[in-house]
DNA sequence: AATAACTTGCACACCGGTGTGCATGTTATT
DNA sequence: AATAACATGCACACCGGTGTGCAAGTTATT
């Protein structure tokens, strides 16, 4: 009996792997419904052969969904301000630079099966959030007329919509970023004249 | 040749399909994909039976459509302030007074071809805010650092998403109405403390 | 009581999508 | 050059949904 060395997966296989996950990357964010097919075909694969590579569709997401939460948090792991307001203000900013990712994440958040890793992913963030809306409440800074817990929703959710809102408008880097931290402060309580202020400070300190 | 007049609908059909088109709201406002079949039984028929009525799943919505719009814009026609702050607080109580049908548009505005039905209905609501939102940023009590036409899509889609966290929270009238009022004129540009005199007022003239 | 209006249930064709089996190529690795 | 890994294209079964045709029932109206 001769020996039956296992040989190694190919290079190029697992290079398409990651044209599959950059491709539905892409699809999906322009149609969150996209077939398989679609796709396949956008990373220059048969349906078939994709088959190869995930075991179903859910499968593709999980992995976009694990690899997005993880980006995200990587990129707000080192963001942080005593300022409530200035705090807030850098989570704004670092989602903007992460926009790709965000977008597709946000969009499991309300769908399907992933609602739970997503939310699961996403904790770290929001916990942060919630002891900035919390410290920022307890100031007079922020809105202390409504709970903690639902302004947190508010902002969270403000958010997602400026963010898309900014990405349909086409506006650029600058403004963008801007619009998504002055709308997130404005829920959360400040004053547009505040708000503007510390998204100019934050905004020359990131420079 | 005897006479053949024409016997009326019947009563009892009419009432079916108004059950149509009620049971349809409430299914969709759980799920906005609901099939016929689920819309059918919860109207206490039959999916070939509703075919009587609707030709198709596309006409039920854009009937659904059409009588939202009208109801919201009757709701939001009488409503008027000098004062932009208290113009957009009190379009904001109107709304969570309409939230049933508030919420069933606004799923719309996304999806499918009724985009554009949907987009025309609520123009003149649109039209009002952008009214306000300008008249405020004139005088400085909402922000001018944005274009007012961004400011009213923010406006829009903050609203919009608080009224559907304020349902899913499963808050009283009152907590609600005021959430959604504050949370506007908080992107708007107001303080929290602003907002909430502003809301506060309001809310007594509403009583 | 006659009759037209309405409802029902069944069958059917159609659609778009998912996931699998299999035979046949193509290409990277050894 | 041999061979295992991968890709392709086809067929297939399956699913859930839509819209229609038709025969047989039920019920409001006259």
């Amino acid at each position: 009996m001769t020996e039956t060395p296992p040989r190694n997966r190919r290079r190029d296989a697992q290079q398409n792997r990651e044209a599959i996950l950059e491709a539905a990357a892409r699809v999906l964010r322009g149609d969150p419904e996209a077939s398989i097919d679609a796709i396949a075909s956008a990373a220059g694969l048969s349906r078939r052969a994709l088959y190869g590579h995930f075991p179903s569709r859910e499968a593709i997401l999980a992995e976009l969904v694990a690899r997005g939460t993880a980006r995200i948090a990587a990129a707000l792991s080192d963001v942080h301000d005593d300022d409530p307001a200035r705090h807030v203000a850098l989570i704004g900013t670092a989602l903007w630079g992460e926009i790709a990712h965000v977008r597709l994440v946000a969009q499991m958040i309300v769908r399907g099966p992933l609602e739970g890793a997503v939310a699961a992913g996403l904790e770290p963030i929001r916990a942060a959030l919630r002891d900035a809306v919390t410290r920022g409440g307890a100031t007079g800074v922020f809105r202390s007329d409504v709970e903690p817990r639902i302004v947190v929703r508010l902002v969270e959710e403000t958010a997602i919509a400026v963010l898309d809102e900014a990405v349909a408008e086409g506006l650029d880097d600058a403004s963008a970023r801007r619009l998504v931290v002055v709308a997130a402060l404005g829920v959360a309580g400040l004053s547009w004249r505040d708000a503007d202020e510390v998204a100019e400070a934050v905004d020359g300190d990131a420079r």
